[in-house]
DNA sequence: CGTGAAAGTTTGATTGT
DNA sequence: ACAATCAAACTTTCACG
């Protein structure tokens, strides 16, 4: 009898863009979360708390890594020993709705270095941003260097933080219902 | 001829709360750099990148990690292979100006693990919330428990993210002028 | 999944500039 | 004060049970 061959069958244009969703167990989980909050520890110290052998977190790791899940592993600095540093977030509107419009306003962003973040929203704003300057007066001169002087930005709005209450990038691991 | 104690005298507040900036030549900044994007390289491969040995590569993190400049090592996952995740921004304004709402507001969004980032700003509102969920359904759901359930929430305005263009923790290492 | 041996990495004492 | 070298300790890797 024929086997329907769903494993080999072509990869679809959303598996390029949307991998498929990997499938995780408390385990993963668990050791996830742990590496979320410190990727300093060993294999052996991350065995010990999930109660597995090194080599078999080291397989999970490697699992994780393959399907991309496991993005990268970075180092964070606290920003108040480097002196002045503030972070602000800016709200922005683009002018038209043209696509290449948008793509050079991405552009942009993602060469700054000041500019950590940059979600595309909906609604009034088209844009969320999140940069980081020496103070006041450094974020000023972003803002109007990245928003006042562009031609396409229809308006801008800088909301600057006094503080930083949670700072990271860690995602909720979500049991399945 | 006495000389005045400025460096044996007592911890001030401010060094407890803003430590005194560290200084960085322009090894510290390249090495920094290069961890921020990746810290799973070995001092071995740091040392060849900036032109040190790998012990004097290990003697500069230990220093960036005891003057608490290096906080912490993270492993960054990426949403999309855990399947539908959405991110959105929420602007909050509090009700009033007491001390003890705030703490209360601030504490909530620490222990609520789908809160990634939330920071206190100035102008018409108080807060910024990024916030992850598994969809709008959820995204609205943890908004509404989150914000218009709550009784000190004066007004909140969700800003559903389609796009994340930037995301990251990269602080920019400026050169002193 | 666990074990264990080989390869690679980190650590710290020592010496030199 | 800071860098290089080297050997010991630890960590990661991977073939096998």
């Amino acid at each position: 009898m024929p086997v329907t061959p769903i494993e080999s069958s072509p990869a679809k244009t959303q598996d390029i863009c949307v991998p498929r969703p990997i499938s995780l167990d408390d385990i993963d989980r668990h050791l996830l979360d742990l590496v979320q909050d410190d990727a300093g520890r060993s294999l052996y110290e991350l065995g010990d708390e999930v109660g597995l052998s090194p080599s078999a977190v080291q397989r999970r790791l490697t699992r994780y890594r393959t399907s991309g899940l496991l993005a990268r592993q970075i180092a964070v600095l606290d920003p108040r020993v480097l002196g002045e540093t503030m972070t602000s977030v800016v709200l922005v509107a683009l002018d038209r709705e043209s696509e290449s419009l948008h793509t050079a306003f991405r552009d942009e962003m993602l060469a700054e270095p000041r500019v950590q973040q940059c979600y595309g929203i909906v609604g009034q704003w088209d844009y969320v941003i999140v940069h980081v300057t020496a103070g006041l007066r450094e974020s000023r001169a972003l803002s109007q260097r990245l928003f006042l002087d562009h031609p396409n930005v229809r308006r801008y709005e800088t909301l600057p933080a006094l503080e930083s209450i949670k700072v990271g990038l860690t995602l909720p691991l979500r049991a399945p219902d």
